[in-house]
RNA sequence: CGGGGUGUAGCGUAGCCCGGUCAUCGCGCCUGCUUUGGGAGCAGGAGGUCGCAGGUUCGAAUCCUGCCACCCCGACCA
């Protein structure tokens, strides 16, 4: 394998799937379309985790936890959700191996075994969770249920990547019961605005907020929220999705409660998610080709020290300036390693280091020792500098809240930079080619003009956007009247 | 499920057309010494049912047949 990563601009699948490993973060499986995820990543997606789940408890919400396995008659009870996600669902039909006759030492599955009623392995939990809401809900005293899970989920997709489309897929998922439609909307709304705000305050990645055009929207909602990204290629990825689902799922499992005149009347429900996707969407929009950039928030190592010696007694000096230091920052609050791993050089370690997106790096030789200072090195802007070794805990916690924002502020102007507002349809397809980008164009509103959109140019609506101001125009491919634009963009 | 491609050491590969010292090279790994301010050097070493099963042949990684797996492009999708 060479050691240099391939360029993002020479090949940006090769270069994400390169990275994703080089980097640590996961790895193809044994077991098709799924991912290991490795401890690294796994580190990093613990610290998404940890501070999503605090703004879901301050909000209100609970953790639970619900069956994998969803019977097939109930999975089948919502039918728009069925059918859409019926083409990708993993299937228990049998619950027994026995050995295979024909082949010593081999097992076959035992054809005695046949389950009654097949499994399906959730491709996401409305079935299960509803088929129980329903015992546990009679009266708006019963209301709200504001309930979370963290869980995996199966989707068997034909094409997988890394973090992006793996058949197994880590995720939170929320579903929430309400006694009226404003109340169950509004939940819907707070949790699309706690995805974008974690997206943007926590990841350094800016989204836009907007609503799903009834094609793109989630099977059995009434209304999809969504949070929008954009990738270093160009292309969109959505990086959270909050359904309101209207009293499709009561209606479907018969939910009802009764209302404080004693009427009954059918719950209103919202479900929300954020995946290991999300991952996906922080390499690929932070990385550069010297691997990945991590924004400080969600650094498993914020500062790595890195001696640089010869010889036994250069490495004990060095080492406890490098220990001193070392506590300083952990008093500081700082997540800092000391590599001193003598099997490889510190060029080694710097390439490392850089291709795991470590926020920070402090060098340590001999020369800093004399002149009671350490380099610096940023891995955002891969600049260098010295600083007093005793200036260390101050300068360095200020250093990664600016590195924080220095790249929330980059993804934003490259954001920014590709929205391209369009008003026919040959520039449409000619600035979709060659900047890529989302596009913000007027849509009649029909699924007709979104669909012949969608074959010519493979460019889907992305979202319409919640900050667009009303607009008269036509649209881009009918010539249809419009009111508003909206966002298309090639997606992942 | 359609169209294309690939399976050779942990990873990446040469060899396949034209059968015969052919199992190649790089990275990684192990041992030792020298190194250490941007992916170290030298010396030695370990590691392979050439995807699987048949067939042709004196002889198969190489030719033929079947199977399996994976990858890419489409349809599908968080």
């Amino acid at each position: 394998m060479s050691k240099k990563l391939t360029k993002r601009s020479e090949d940006y699948s090769k270069w994400y799937n390169e990275l994703v490993t080089r980097a640590d973060l996961a790895e193809n499986s044994a077991v098709r379309g799924c991912m290991v995820i490795k401890p690294y990543g796994y580190a990093i997606w613990e610290k998404m985790q940890a501070e999503l789940d605090s703004k879901f408890k301050e909000t209100g919400h609970q953790n639970a936890y619900f069956p994998l396995f969803v019977p097939k008659n109930l999975f089948e009870a919502e039918e728009k959700n069925a059918e859409g996600f019926a083409k990708e669902c993993a299937v228990v039909t049998h619950y027994r191996l026995k050995n295979n006759p024909e082949e010593k030492g081999k097992l076959m599955v035992d054809p005695e075994a046949k389950l009654e009623e097949e499994l399906v392995v959730r491709p996401t939990s409305e079935a299960i969770i509803w088929s129980t809401y329903k015992n546990w809900i009679q009266s708006y005293r019963d209301l709200p249920i504001l309930i979370n899970q963290w869980a995996n989920v199966v989707r068997w997709e034909m094409r997988t990547r890394l973090f992006l489309r793996t058949a197994e897929f880590l995720w939170q998922e929320g579903h929430t019961a309400h006694a009226t439609r404003q109340e169950a909307l509004d939940e819907t709304i707070l949790i699309n605005d706690i995805y974008a705000n974690f997206v943007e305050n926590f990841m350094a990645i800016p989204v836009i907020k907007g609503v799903k055009s009834e094609s793109e929207r989630f099977a059995g909602a009434e209304q999809t929220h969504c949070i929008e990204a954009l990738m270093q290629d160009g292309k969109a990825l959505q990086a959270g999705t909050s359904h309101f689902l209207g009293q499709n799922f009561a209606k479907a499992f018969d939910v009802k409660f009764a209302n404080k005149e004693g009427k009954l009347e059918h719950v209103w429900a919202s479900s929300w998610g954020v995946s290991t996707r999300l991952m996906g969407a922080l390499i690929m929009t932070h990385s550069d080709d010297n691997g990945l950039v991590l924004p400080p928030n969600l650094a498993p190592i914020q500062v790595i020290i890195v001696p640089i010696y010869k010889g036994e007694e250069q490495f004990s000096a060095i080492s406890e300036v490098a220990q001193e230091i070392k506590q300083q920052l952990v008093d500081a609050g700082v997540s800092v390693k000391f590599d001193d791993r003598d099997n490889v050089k510190p060029g080694y370690k710097f390439n490392d280091y850089e291709l795991k997106g470590v926020p920070l790096r402090i060098a340590i030789g001999p020369k800093d020792l004399e002149k009671d200072q350490v380099e610096l090195a940023r891995r955002d802007t891969l600049s260098k500098s010295f600083i007093s070794k005793d200036s260390v805990a101050v300068v360095i916690p200020s250093l990664l809240k600016e590195i924080q924002e220095t790249l929330y502020t980059k993804a934003t102007n490259y954001r920014d930079e590709h929205i391209s507002e369009v008003n026919d349809f040959e520039s449409f397809k000619e600035i979709l080619n060659s900047k890529g980008g989302f596009i913000s164009a007027h849509w009649d509103g029909t699924a007709k003009s979104e669909e012949a959109i969608k074959k010519a140019t493979k460019a889907t609506i992305r979202c319409i956007p919640n900050n667009t101001k009303p607009e008269d125009g036509v649209c881009v491919f009918s010539g249809n009247p419009s009111k508003q634009r909206v966002l298309f963009a090639k997606a992942y």
